[in-house]
DNA sequence: TAAATAGTGTCTATAAGACACTATTCT
DNA sequence: AGAATAGTGTCTTATAGACACTATTTA
């Protein structure tokens, strides 16, 4: 299908921040591009919105056909329009935050994903493809500032976790260490997560319960 | 200049909800379409993002060009991207926020802007056109749930002001009424109004001190 | 029994909310 | 004097944060 317009308009794309739990640390999936412009940089993933989906579809397609993942929780962050983000013609691009549970991660599975790989969300001097800089350093600061409002990252979590866990999250998300007994007391008086009974074993030390995520916490 | 896209493309506006207090009471801005489709229905002032400006740049061209308003406090709020939004081809759209002070309302002084009304913030079963309902429920909900947070409505407030005034704004907001002395505490303590040496004079009680922004307000 | 982490309670400081009367200005 | 709004303080409750020890499991 070709159209021909009167004024020549923006090209549309959607960026997604996929946020997940790697080597035990929040961090932020980038792939590696396989052609021009940036060949052969990372990038985040994302692509062109098509005719007939709308932003959301497009951020779940194109995250799926670039690493493989699946996720249910997009959440929109801006659009971003600074006129000579990509080099090729005006493109602005709306940016998408993406949580995918540890357990999901296949990356490495021989699918037709690209070459992909994660990078910690607190590293400095980031050198990525586009604006993808900003767009990664702007979901950083959102993600620091709605973390107590929403409880957004519970969702990276296993089915099955343990509190430790949930307060290693948090402190890994805002770079700060939490004090024990006030985290416990904040995280199971919010009614998003549930004691199980099941325990962790096979540890050296004494078993913790595992928690869940309640009706309201998914 | 006419371009040709091997694909077909969603086509990208902006919308404004043009945020100010009209008749006492905080109003949406409307103008009247001169164009199909739609025409002669109410609608937000926006329109088509050209390719050699930002959004932002955009919203404020497109809301001067319909309203003879000029802003400089616009906030980005969401993109939308319903498939059917437009009933020509495909749109896209982002909305933005913006603060005008009620002492740069000049809607009727003959400009060459469209027809144009105030509508209430908290007013019920509208008719706009496109999604635009949707847009303003959007941004009534977003200006509730922000107030506090940012007090971004205190940039439609004129220079000086009384604290009553202010009250009213929140209150108008709201939707609510608010206890005036616990009112008073928090926005003074809130380090972003300051009391002026003026008074309100000419009003049949007392006459209140005014106050007006601290650089932090601003 | 040593090592490692789980699990638990109190006190303090601050913020938010309920609540009612006196002061001033003008007619 | 009456009408209308300005302006002011205390008490209560809820929330956030500082702070340290005992319990359990395994090697």
């Amino acid at each position: 299908m070709e159209f021909t317009y009167k004024y020549d308009r923006p090209a549309l794309t959607v960026d997604i921040v996929v946020f997940g739990i790697a080597n035990n640390a929040p961090s932020v999936l980038v792939v590696k591009r396989g052609i021009a412009p940036y060949r052969n940089r990372w990038a985040l993933p994302g692509g062109f919105v098509r005719n007939n989906e709308t932003l959301e579809e497009a951020a779940e397609r194109e995250l799926f056909e670039e690493t493989s993942l699946r996720t249910s929780h997009l959440t929109q962050l801006k659009a971003f329009s600074a006129i000579d983000r990509d080099p090729r013609e005006r493109v602005i691009t709306v940016a998408f935050f993406a949580m995918v549970k540890s357990t999901d991660f296949k990356l490495s599975a021989g699918t037709d994903a690209k070459e992909a790989k994660w990078i910690s969300l607190h590293q400095k001097k980031l050198d990525l493809a586009f604006d993808h800089v900003d767009i990664v350093e702007f979901s950083r600061k959102w993600l620091i500032e709605n973390l107590y409002k929403n409880n957004i990252a519970l969702k990276v979590l296993p089915e099955n976790f343990t509190l430790t866990q949930v307060q290693q999250l948090y402190e890994g998300i805002l770079n700060t260490s939490i004090d024990k007994r006030n985290f416990r007391k904040y995280i199971i008086s919010s009614g998003l997560i549930k004691k199980t009974k099941i325990k962790l074993t096979d540890v050296a030390y004494r078993s913790p319960y595992m928690y869940a995520l309640t009706e309201r916490g998914i």
